[in-house]
DNA sequence: ATGATATATGAGCAATTGCTCATGTGAACA
DNA sequence: TGTTCACATGAGCAATTGCTCATATATCAT
């Protein structure tokens, strides 16, 4: 990001900055834009109570909708907005059966954040 | 949570549940409301672009606001507000020095987190 | 004291979010 | 075929978010 090193005179307190040596370092070692949205992404899917309850649900067993929203005490319809949202960013899978479409965490990668989280809020 | 065992009968598809018995199992291992809170509030503060930048710059070493703000190409209020918030969750401490103030990460658990995320996003 | 510099913070605004409500879709059963 | 049931989805609305702008606070220099 070219824009951003240009920025650095610009913006920066006055002059340059306090230690721009130590700025020039971190800037390179800076991950990139798409890499940096897909990580506020993730996170953010995480970031809400609804979406970490089906998340932790799933975590214990397969569910279809309708038994996922009796488990959260919330309508069908909500929870199926969260699931649209969990399904896009590839966090859980779901497969029809009949009428019925059962989810599950797409990976056991998500599991392993939430506990992860789930240390960090408990040990905090 | 009391109300959600009673809407379990009330919001469930017609009846009961598609599977009741599993319904109750799950709910039994639901984790409680203070901790989702927790969780979602630690993730949602690692869920944007921008916050996500100053931690990966903070993990690579301690800053002053301003630096910070070099390095992001951001105003220092915005920056500023940033860092306010990842304090009040403890993810970020401070220290003065002088008029200056270095930011670091409070904890290298947010590092792992991090870490563990990007894992998620490069080989997802 | 006066001014300059580094940071913090309140107010306000546009954009986003998470729900509800109404409706659409797809599969089972009469 | 038509109805019912499980789920999906668009529209809309209140609440939240992330910034800017103006201003306050704290430290250093003169």
């Amino acid at each position: 990001m070219e824009a951003e090193l240009e920025q650095v005179d610009t913006i920066a307190c006055e002059v340059e900055a306090i230690d721009p040596e130590r700025v020039s370092l971190v800037l390179a070692s800076m991950i990139d834009e798409a890499t940096t949205r897909g990580l506020a992404e993730i996170f953010r899917a995480l970031g809400d109570p609804t979406r970490v309850r089906i998340l932790h649900a799933l975590a214990a067993t397969e569910l279809c909708v309708c038994d996922l929203a009796a488990i959260l005490g919330m309508s069908q319809s909500a929870v199926s907005h969260q699931l649209r949202l969990l399904r896009s960013l590839r966090l859980v899978r779901n497969r029809r059966e009949g009428r019925m479409v059962y989810y599950a965490l797409d990976d056991d990668h998500i599991e392993k954040l939430m506990a992860q989280g789930l240390d960090h809020v408990t040990h905090g």
